[in-house]
DNA sequence: ATCCCGAATTGATTTCGATCAAGTCCGACC
DNA sequence: GGTCGGACTTGATCGAAATCAATTCGGGAT
C-alpha cells in the first residue's frame, strides 16, 4: 500500500542505518533491507570532543552523517575573522549534503557529540533510487529553510534581550518539546559561541544573561545551567507572537 | 540512456510548463508529454502589480509559481508591525511548496510581476511520480538555504556601509550575471523595503546610499537607477572576500 | 505649468550596543 | 590546600545607527 508524501513529517528521519536504529527509535521506511544492509556495513560511529571541526567552509565533504549526541554548529566567517553562526543541528537531525561537492560552512562540534556517518557516493547511489529518501532529505531542508529565516527575522530586527531570550527558547524547546513549565537544561554553547549566533559581543550576551536573571526570567548555576520557570514568559521577552 | 544526478545543476528551472518555455527556454526534462500537457492545461498566466500580495503569513497555499518576470519578495513580521525580509526571489524562479499547507511568511511582489501558476494538488501528484522532479526542487531549495544563511552573516554581523554595498552586489549580480564591469539596473526595492531586508531604517540607508555616490562606488538617478562603475570595488565595500 | 503627496534626503539628538579595561569566578592541575 | 588560566561578569566610555524633525525631490493628476 502507498503511503501518502503527506503523511511523512519533517520530525521523522530520513536515514537511519542499523547503528543508529536503536537510538532513533524504528528502521526507515525508505530503505529495501538489502540498503539498508549496504549502509550499515559502510556506516560508522565517531565521537567529536567539543571545539572539534566536521568539514571547514569549501572544503569536500566525503560523509554525510547523522547526530546521535550533542549539537553541532554551523558557521561562516568573514576573511578578517568576524563568524555568524548560520545553523545549530541538534539530535537526530541529519549533516551534510549529497550531490554537493562542497560545504558552504564549516560545521564544528558545539558539545561532545556522537555522529553516524556514511559515505556521500553511497548516499547519492541510494537517494536515486529511492524517491522516498529525496523526499525525506528535502523536507529536512525545509525544516532548515524555514529556520534559518525565523532567525534572519531575530538578527535584523530583534534588540540584544529579545535575541538572548529568543535563543534561551530555541534551547529550552530543542531540548524538551514537551516541556510547557519548569524547564533546565544546560547550554550547549559558550558565551562566545551565543554571540556570533546573536550577531552581539560577548560582553552584551552577558549583561543580558544577568538582566533575564534579575528580572526572574531564569536562573544560572555554573554558567551552564539554565531553569526556566515560566517559558511563556521567556517567550515574550523574545517576542514572539 | 540515464541522465546523471550531478549534471543537474541548481540554475535548472524545476518545472516548466509550455505556456513557460519559450521565456525559459525549453522544455523540463523531468515531465513526460503526457504531464506537460496535463500541467499546461491547469496552469495560468498572471499578472501582479508592485505590491501585491501573493500569499500571506500562515495563510493557505493553493498554488505554486513560476515567476517569469519581476521580483517577489518573502516577509516575516512581527506582533509589534516590525518586519525583514527574508529572501527575495528572481525570476526565473519556483514560488511555492509542494507538500506544505500554509506559507511561513507572506509573499509580495516587490516590482511589476509576471507569474504562471499551477494547482498545488497537481504538482504534488506530478513530484511524486517523477523523482527528478523533487530532486529538482530540492536542489532550488538548497540554493535559497545557502542564500538565506548568507544573509545571516549579512544581518549579524556587518556594519550599515557593508550591507547596503552588499544588497546593491546582490541586486547587480542578480539582474545581469555575466557583468563583471560598468553594469546598470534599477532597483526593485524601495528604500523602506532595502531597510527591511538590511535590518536598518530608512533613513540609515539613505545616508549609506549617499556615502557610496560620493566614494564614487555608485552613481544615482531618478532614486532607483544605479550604476556601478567598478563592480570588484562594490564587493570590497561589502566586506566579500 | 502648478499643485499635491508620498518617497527620499538631510540634520540634530539620543540611545543601545561595542569597545576598552578591570575584576571575579571556577575548574584543572600541582 | 594553592595558583594558574580561561571563561565570564561588571564598569566606564565611545560611537554607529536609531529616532525625531524638517526639507527636498519627483512623479502623477489637474
Amino acid at each position: 500500500m502507498d503511503m501518502q508524501r503527506s503523511d511523512i513529517h519533517s520530525s521523522d528521519i530520513p536515514i537511519v542505518c542499523r547503528a543508529c536504529e536503536a537510538r532513533h527509535g524504528g528502521a526507515c521506511s525508505a530503505l529495501s533491507p538489502q540498503q539498508l544492509g549496504e549502509l550499515s556495513k559502510h556506516s560508522s560511529r565517531r565521537r567529536l570532543q567539543a571545539g572539534t571541526e566536521v568539514v571547514g567552509q569549501g572544503e569536500e565533504m566525503a560523509t554525510c552523517a547523522n547526530i546521535m549526541r550533542g549539537v553541532v554548529k554551523l558557521t561562516r566567517m568573514m576573511p578578517d575573522g568576524r563568524q555568524q553562526i548560520v545553523g545549530l543541528q541538534f539530535a537526530p537531525d541529519f549533516l551534510g549534503r549529497p550531490f554537493a561537492a562542497e560545504s558552504p560552512h564549516s560545521a564544528e562540534a558545539a558539545t561532545d557529540t556522537e555522529i553516524c556517518t556514511f559515505p556521500r557516493h553511497l548516499l547519492e547511489r541510494m537517494v536515486t533510487r529511492a524517491p522516498e529518501l529525496e523526499h525525506r532529505l528535502h523536507q529536512q531542508v525545509l525544516k532548515e529553510l524555514d529556520e534559518a529565516r525565523d532567525w534572519m527575522l531575530t538578527l535584523g530586527r530583534k534588540n540584544a534581550q529579545e535575541k538572548v531570550a529568543s535563543f534561551l527558547f530555541l534551547i529550552a524547546t530543542h531540548y524538551d518539546p514537551e516541556t510547557v513549565d519548569g524547564s533546565a537544561f544546560d547550554l550547549p554553547l559558550s558565551r562566545a559561541d551565543i554571540a556570533d549566533f546573536l550577531g552581539l559581543t560577548i560582553e552584551t550576551v552577558s549583561r543580558q544573561f544577568t538582566k533575564l536573571r534579575k528580572e526572574n526570567v531564569i536562573r544560572i548555576e555554573n554558567n551552564r545551567h539554565v531553569t526556566v520557570p515560566d517559558i511563556e514568559r521567556l517567550q515574550q521577552f523574545a517576542g514572539i507572537d
